[in-house]
RNA sequence: GGCCAGCUGGUGAAGUGGUUAACACAUCGCCCUCUCAAGGCGACAUUCGCGGGUUCGAACCCCGUGCUGGCUACCA
């Protein structure tokens, strides 16, 4: 035995399998050419965020367009940072978008022959590689505390040198295997370091997916990649993870850009492929003129359960995704008004650089534009999954009578150009309390908005008597308003807008002063959908029993 | 401090040597109209962070510089 295979098997006395081992136990998947596998791996440190959104949108939709796979793996090795029971939470929250995962982490249980999937479980494949590292001598155990690191911390930046354990200050990689087992037998802790073999002067050429071929400086830090509490760093678990995963594209945040050198360094020094890498933006806040990133604590919208909490659509979220991630996606969408969201194909060489600032005003546009293409069903149930979790007030509205429900959102819907009405469903009780008649009475509690100034209440009446007898809900919309044009002339209005501005003596108002009077007394509003619409759902009865209602506190 | 990335209107952006600098959101006007939601039309960057240079011609190429963001952990 050498000295490296004793140093290993004194490090790692219970680990008998090997990279060969594993290689088998995870094979290469066996997908057709082009198929991209893909990954969400979040760390379980709080509820899904904006920007989290965004990245697993991305990751989910490649493998998706490719017959792929996508999976999620939970990185669960920081158990400082760690919120109980936020995994689950954020596999939940990508479910109300829709995104389902094909194998991984799902919360409760997991998926998958590359599992398990929670990095707190992978010990022993970590170990695993680590040993095969130590006793091909890419990685040794480091004996320096934690003063001794900042104390050389102090001396590099004193010194204007790059900080950090690299060569000549890499003070354990100089320890003989001998002398490293002398201390491991002394009960002395340590970490486990890579030996890096860059040199910083050196520049690799990297290429990302999205931003192309760039040039950056070789790694030469010995990165720690086994932690004292035993388990791996980011940096290694991502190798090890991946690698044995079979991902082969890795989509992440542009933070990770800077460590690109250390993740080639470390495939490069077993002898794997490298997966892929595309860098995604950040989603930003403009703060006091200063670009942050979209922050949890002072930005609602950095939450994705503000959005479902508020009613918003998630087609229209992910839509708004999409369109910052993608800028050719908005030039589509207008072709193509009534398409699903995913028969457009994402792009990595479309995607932007430049982290987009959060635009919530676009954001409501897309939903209000969504919300509207929905067929009178789609919508119905869409609200009513969102009033069931989030709002009883209109989920019991919606129970009392989901036929009556949905033919007052159908009004001037399914059609080529459709009411715009409502951005969320939040939006929907205050448009339309007034159709129901226990609301419509509290309403009435408020002061009616009846133009008092240019009409007196016995004119009002009087419109209101005529319209009684003669309301021509029997006939189309067009014969309704020619009738509506009829009981004008009989009260005195002028039956048309413009000869009535041209002769304002002559009439008392004209045919839409006699409009609003009768929308305001059936509706409590002096706005809503179109009156005919409105009165039709009402129904003869109804309208008349509100007019009446009306004429008495009138009177 | 060092390294990396990015910088085109209020916002998202198209654009890679010759365009009136697309398009979308927002805003503001006007039109249509029985109100509203829409819809239609129009306005909104004399200029692409800034300064030089190359060129007949530059947002696009070169040099310098500024700003913003990221990284520089036994965090991810």
């Amino acid at each position: 035995m050498t000295d490296l295979e004793a140093l290993a098997e004194l490090i790692f006395p219970d680990i008998t399998e090997t990279i060969e081992d594993l290689e088998k136990r995870y094979p290469k998947r066996n997908l057709e050419k082009g198929a991209i596998v893909a990954r969400f791996a979040p760390s379980p440190t709080g509820f899904l965020h904006t920007g989290s959104l965004f990245a697993t949108l991305i990751a989910w939709r490649f493998p998706n367009q490719t017959n792929g796979v996508f999976f999620t793996r939970l990185e669960d090795t920081d158990t400082k940072r760690e919120i109980e029971g936020s995994g689950e939470e954020l596999l939940k929250q990508l479910a109300a978008f829709n995104i389902i995962p094909n194998e991984g982490y799902m919360g409760s249980y997991e998926v998958g022959n590359y599992g398990p999937y929670q990095q707190s479980k992978r010990e022993k494949i970590y170990r695993i590689v680590i040993k095969e590292f130590v006793k091909r001598n890419l990685a040794y155990p480091c004996f320096c505390s934690s003063e001794e690191l900042s104390q050389l911390r102090s001396y590099q930046e004193a010194n204007k040198l790059n900080p950090g354990y690299y060569g000549e200050f890499a003070k354990c990689s100089k320890l003989s295997p001998k002398e490293a087992m002398e201390k491991i037998k002394n009960n002395e802790p340590y970490v486990i370091r890579f030996r890096s073999h860059g040199n910083y002067q050196n520049k690799i050429k990297i290429t990302d997916l999205i931003r192309g071929n760039l040039e950056l400086a070789q790694n030469d830090q010995h990165i720690v990649i086994l932690k004292s509490d035993g388990l791996p760093t980011y940096h290694f678990a991502h190798l090890v993870d991946d690698h044995f995963m079979r991902t082969t594209h890795v989509t992440r945040g542009e933070e990770w850009l800077p460590s690109l050198p250390i993740h080639y360094e470390l495939f490069e020094a077993i002898g794997w492929e490298k997966p892929n890498y595309a860098h995604l933006p950040v989603i930003m806040k403009l703060d006091n003129g200063n670009r942050r990133k979209l922050s949890k604590r002072k930005d609602p919208e950095a939450s994705v359960s503000f959005f479902l909490e508020n009613g918003y659509p998630v087609e229209g979220i992910l839509e708004y995704l999409i369109t910052i991630a993608n800028s050719n996606f908005e030039e589509w969408r207008l072709q193509n008004m009534n398409a699903n969201i995913f028969d457009f194909k994402l792009s990595f060489d479309k995607m932007t650089l430049d982290g987009a600032l959060f635009d919530l005003a676009k954001v409501k546009n897309i939903c209000k534009e969504r919300l509207s293409r929905l067929n009178k069903e789609e919508f119905t149930n869409k609200a009513y999954d969102y009033a069931c979790k989030y709002d009883e007030t209109l989920k019991t509205l919606i129970e009392r009578d989901k036929e009556y429900f949905k033919s007052i959102i159908n009004i001037e819907r399914e059609k080529e150009n459709p009411r715009k009405d409502y951005e969320t469903f939040k939006d929907i009780y205050p448009i339309i309390n007034f159709f129901y008649n226990d609301l419509y009475e509290e309403l009435l509690n408020n002061e009616l908005p009846f133009n008092k100034e240019r009409f007196d209440n016995p004119i009002i009446i009087n419109v209101f008597t005529h319209f009684k007898n003669n309301m021509g809900l029997e006939y189309n919309e067009e014969g309704w308003f020619e009738n509506l044009k009829q009981v004008s002339t009989e009260c005195g209005f002028c039956p048309n807008v413009k000869e009535y501005k041209k002769n304002k003596e002559s009439y008392l108002g004209h045919v839409g002063d006699v409009s609003e009077m009768i929308r305001i007394a059936v509706s409590t509003r002096k706005n809503t959908p179109n009156l005919y619409y409105v009165l039709q759902i009402l129904g003869k009865d109804e309208v008349e029993r509100r007019i009446n209602k009306v004429i008495i506190l009138l009177s």
